[in-house]
RNA sequence: CGGGGUGUAGCGUAGCCUGGUAUCGCGCCACAUUUGGGAUGUGGAGGUCGUAGGUUCGAAUCCUGCCACCCCGACCA
């Protein structure tokens, strides 16, 4: 195992970041560009939000499916917003083989016989080959709605990766519905919004602003965007999830149309909303630090670890071993994700830093001492406290403790963020909080995508979303001047 | 894709300027002693020096192309 190299939080923050994921053994650079490695442990914890996140979608009526990696050039072009929005970071398929090639030998070469007649898109999402297919399931109201998710792959060619947060490749889910009425479509829309900030906070223990987003920063082809918006620990936003109200682009590109109750043809609505691996990204940059990876309880695939500390007395050592067997059965009976480490080429001094490093919740020592007092030592990772506690009862009270790390690291992250959210009310104070206090800053804006442009020009910060709910009050646009009727949140984001 | 930097064992590095087949630490393997915050000793294994060419009797070292990563921009979930 390897020796965890100090990156310093304050001091480098992305390449604490970078530091972190790979010491943590969560995910690696690939062979290919762009590309990352995910490996078993930070898989598992990726699973684990799938998991989660999965039974929200049945929960809410949704089932899972599968459609192609590829999309046809012609049924890619067909929404032309959608197309031109992705456009411009697309892998294309342009020949399915390969042959020797007489000039190198043992290498090989792309057979030019065999050039595809239309050139397939790796799809960057899915929109058009389902809209393509819905036409076929689609005739009247009584097929409506359909409530589809998929997990997959897609790919966007990306200029500049990082690991979890940008890469080439991503696993995300995408959820596709058709509805027979706006109201609907709209409805479904704002519910998933809703699952994504439920388990965002709930789960990720990562507070989370609601909100929609402007017209620039639209999703292509669609009507209307919503999303939530983490804050990192670096005071830069991070868009977590998005769900859009599709309207009837798609099903007028793709000729989606079905008969109403009243016998009247019209097209279908649609929502698409989607969250990737890169919540793995915003999990780790909410609650680490320069130990290493923090996680919530809930989404740690270790949530206790215990370690024995064995004296050099064959006796008192099969006592300490007995005793940690017989807590490990307990907490394992309680549901408790639970491990023993039981190694003995290894100092326990080696074993704290590393689970500290990978972020394990709670860590128990039990040594000669403890077994004899029949308490237990300890450890939490969050506030890096360690007592001695009574062994009585200890499942119930790991439970508890589990619970209560899992509120404590949400309250952090939550007074992090809102003492980050900078009110500001002209073009000083707004640059001022934009490059010196980081975090959200709330300003009036002129509603125009003009003054969005420019005022990223300035600072590099973009208007993350029109908070939902918002406070309607009077203003002035801090670049502008002109009226404004509510604040929206900027922020230099990922 | 533009500017700057880096690439030597699983990881971190020395050597490069001034060419002669590579240094040290961690880790790994064996044995022994250890175990309450990153153990110690002894012995051992591990290298196409990112990659492809070029210069040279000889290249980690000099030259060129390419690749990857990092930092700063532009683009984005």
């Amino acid at each position: 195992m390897a020796e965890f190299k100090k990156v310093k939080r304050s001091e480098n923050y992305s390449a604490w970041y970078n530091n972190l994921v790979e010491q943590a053994d969560l995910a690696q650079h690939s062979a290919v560009k762009g590309c990352m490695v995910i490996k078993p442990y930070g898989y598992a914890i990726w699973e684990k939000m799938q998991a989660e996140l999965d039974r929200r979608f049945k929960e809410t009526g949704h089932q899972n499916a599968y459609f192609p990696l590829f999309v046809p050039k012609s049924l890619f072009e067909a929404e032309e917003k959608n197309a031109e929005g992705f456009a411009k970071e697309c892998a294309i398929v342009t020949h399915y083989r390969l042959k020797t090639d007489p000039d190198r030998p043992g290498k090989l070469m792309v057979d030019p016989e065999a050039k595809l007649e239309e050139e397939l898109i790796v799809r960057p999402t899915s929109e058009a080959i389902i809209w393509n297919t819905y036409r076929d399931w689609i005739q009247s109201y009584r097929d409506l709605p359909i409530l589809i998710n998929q997990w997959a792959n897609v790919v966007r060619w990306e200029m500049r990766t990082r690991l979890f947060l940008r890469t080439a490749e991503f696993l995300w889910q995408e959820g596709h519905t058709a509805h027979a009425t706006k109201e609907e479509a709209l409805a479904e829309t704002k519910q998933m919004l809703e699952v994504y900030a439920d388990f965002a906070e709930n789960i990720m223990a990562v507070p989370v602003v609601k909100g929609v987003k402007t017209e620039n920063e639209r999703f292509a082809g669609a009507d209307e965007t919503f999303c939530i918006e983490g804050l990192m620990q670096d005071g830069k936003a991070l868009q977590m999830g998005t769900s859009h109200f599709l309207g009837q682009n798609f099903a007028k590109a793709f000729d989606v149309k079905f008969v109403s109750k009243e016998n009247v043809k019209d097209y279908v609505w649609a929502t698409s909303w989607g969250v990737s691996t890169r919540l793995m990204g915003a999990l780790i940059m909410s609650h680490s630090d320069d130990e290493g990876l923090v996680l919530p309880p809930k989404l740690a695939p270790i949530q206790v670890v215990i370690v024995p500390i064995t004296g050099k007395k064959e006796d008192e050592k099969a006592l300490v071993l007995d005793k940690a067997r017989e807590y490990f059965t307990a907490l394992k009976a309680k549901g408790i994700l639970v491990k023993l480490d039981d190694r003995d080429n290894m100092s326990p001094g080696y074993k704290f830093a590393d689970y500290e490093l990978k972020g394990v919740p709670l860590r128990i020592a039990i040594g000669p001492r403890d077994v004899a007092a029949g308490n237990v030592e300890l450890a939490r990772r969050d506030t890096k406290t360690k007592e001695i506690i009574s062994a009585e009862n200890l499942p119930e009270t790991i439970s508890n403790l589990l619970e209560e790390i899992q509120n404590s690291i949400y309250n952090k992250a939550l007074e992090y963020r809102n003492s980050h959210i900078h009110t500001v009310n002209n073009w000083d104070e707004f640059m001022d909080a934009i490059e010196n206090k980081t975090g959200f800053v709330s300003a009036h804006w002129d509603g125009t995508g003009e003054t969005e442009e420019k005022i990223k020009d300035l600072s590099k910060a973009t208007i993350r979303c029109v908070p939902l709910n918002n406070l309607q009050e009077d203003g002035v646009c801090v670049l502008t001047g002109k009226p404004s009727t509510q604040r929206v949140l900027f922020a230099k984001a990922y």
